[in-house]
DNA sequence: GACCCTCCCCTTAGGGGAGGGTC
DNA sequence: GACCCTCCCCTTAGGGGAGGGTC
């Protein structure tokens, strides 16, 4: 009979590896000697060893692995096995991908913020659409407060059931004669129960511009064109990611919408 | 501040994660009260969160991780990350594409071996060159030296160096007047030294059917057309592989080469 | 002298739970 | 009363090594 080092040379299966299959059942040495507990092993048992290797490379749990052979254990349904790994295979190749997709979007992303910041001169953007999370600002200019601010509304926004994005930042209604202030943190998923504090933004044309630091409260000073006109603007700032994404230096992105007829 | 349960509420990671990350050090707490021990974090330090879960989903050992971040742990490197998690993610694609190739390969194998056993006639087949490891069989009919061969065998064509298939069994050269008789097992990558039982076995047309037990003793009484003729035959016998592979009731496909001027 | 044995500890990224203080 | 703490044990498929018998 083959000891474990003649199955581990011919298999290439390591010892400690067939001494834990003995240990976990799915291949128990055909003998054992009671005295030294040396084991043995038998010729037919390799093409058991086949079948387990398959197995792990599959990543089928060797818990498993009992449903693939038969009562007596003589039996093994390579076809189902093979069926299984290939359906495993598969679904893991599709969730790579999903992860691939996902990372290739925040790239493009990362991509636009960089072109942005490397553009001297503003630029016109088209927006789309989009829901925010919203709280009215109260102390505008203290940083202290700031973060506060989102703790709260993330709490808050997470307690109504919301899928909150990573788009946050703040908001200036400029409306004829007052403005409105706020804190807003892009929703990607809205809750069942409809909360009072979210706002819809619709898709619009702005102009935008990249800041090293928050200049929101002087809007007027960055886009002296269209604080010249008189209608209604929406600013937003949005702290943007960069390829180095240092979260003591943020940059922004400060956009403003055009009137109706340039839209 | 948030607590440990705000942090897990707003990103979602469980309370278990973030002290392991506390306890690795990829995500200390901003500040750990002295005297109850409760773990305080910032908000800024949720985008920290967001990098070390693209970690753990790229399958970037958490280790690297600080690979990505600066020197005080406040830039992280999310390019890089991206980088080398996309490169991760299409090795894995591409070792897993490997293992499903293989499962094919042993399914149309499978295939191949179950059409033969459906047909109740013998088919014309072709076969291509193959090297196979043989010994002469010194007792061919005694059951249990059969696989005491193979292990003898393998032992020592794994000492020579040569990678062995699946495929094995028994090969019969009918020549003018006497048969040589050897076991063989398939070669798949030769060695560096050429060993003498070593034998080229040519491309050739044959005749094969599947038989539910050793045959090859009989082979004249199997092929009897082709044993009317007179000229050097090669017949072999090869343990085949089924769905519902069975080491106890083995199926062996028998061969026989044809003629030249049938090939 | 090469081979085999049984412990024992270690690996990833946490999860479950006990028993006990804290907001 | 919900929250947080520190242990402690458990998960996969083994790998490395110590200390001691076996072919």
């Amino acid at each position: 009979m083959l000891s474990i080092g003649d199955v581990s040379k011919i298999s290439g299966v390591h010892i400690k590896s067939l001494r834990y299959y003995d240990e976990i059942g799915v291949l128990k040495p055909a003998y054992v000697d009671p005295d030294t507990h040396y084991r043995y092993y038998t010729y037919q048992q390799l093409g058991m060893l086949d079948a387990i290797r398959a197995c792990i490379e599959l990543d089928i749990p060797l818990k498993e692995f009992e449903n693939f052979t038969g009562d007596n254990g003589n039996i093994i349904s390579v076809g189902k096995l093979f069926e299984q790994g290939k359906k495993l295979a598969n679904e893991k190749i599709r969730s790579i991908r999903e992860g691939i997709k996902k990372i290739e979007l925040f790239q493009r992303e990362m991509e636009r913020s960089e072109d942005m910041q490397s553009q001297t001169e503003p630029i016109i953007m088209d927006v789309r659409e989009k829901q925010c999370y919203v709280a009215p600002i109260v102390d505008a200019d203290d940083g202290t407060t700031y973060y506060d601010a989102f703790q709260t509304m993330m709490k808050e926004a997470t307690r109504l059931g919301y899928t909150l994005g990573y788009e946050l930042g703040k908001l200036y209604f400029y409306k004829s004669g007052y403005v409105l202030r706020y804190n807003f943190i892009e929703i990607i998923a809205p809750a069942k129960i409809k909360a009072e504090n979210v706002i819809t933004l619709p898709a619009a044309h702005c102009i935008a511009k990249c800041v090293n630091q928050s200049r929101i409260q002087y809007a007027e000073e960055e886009f002296p064109n269209l604080f010249s006109m008189d209608y209604d603007k929406i600013v937003a700032e949005i702290e943007i990611v960069m390829e180095d994404y240092n979260i003591e230096q943020p940059v922004y992105e400060l956009s403003c919408t055009l009137p109706d007829d340039e839209r």
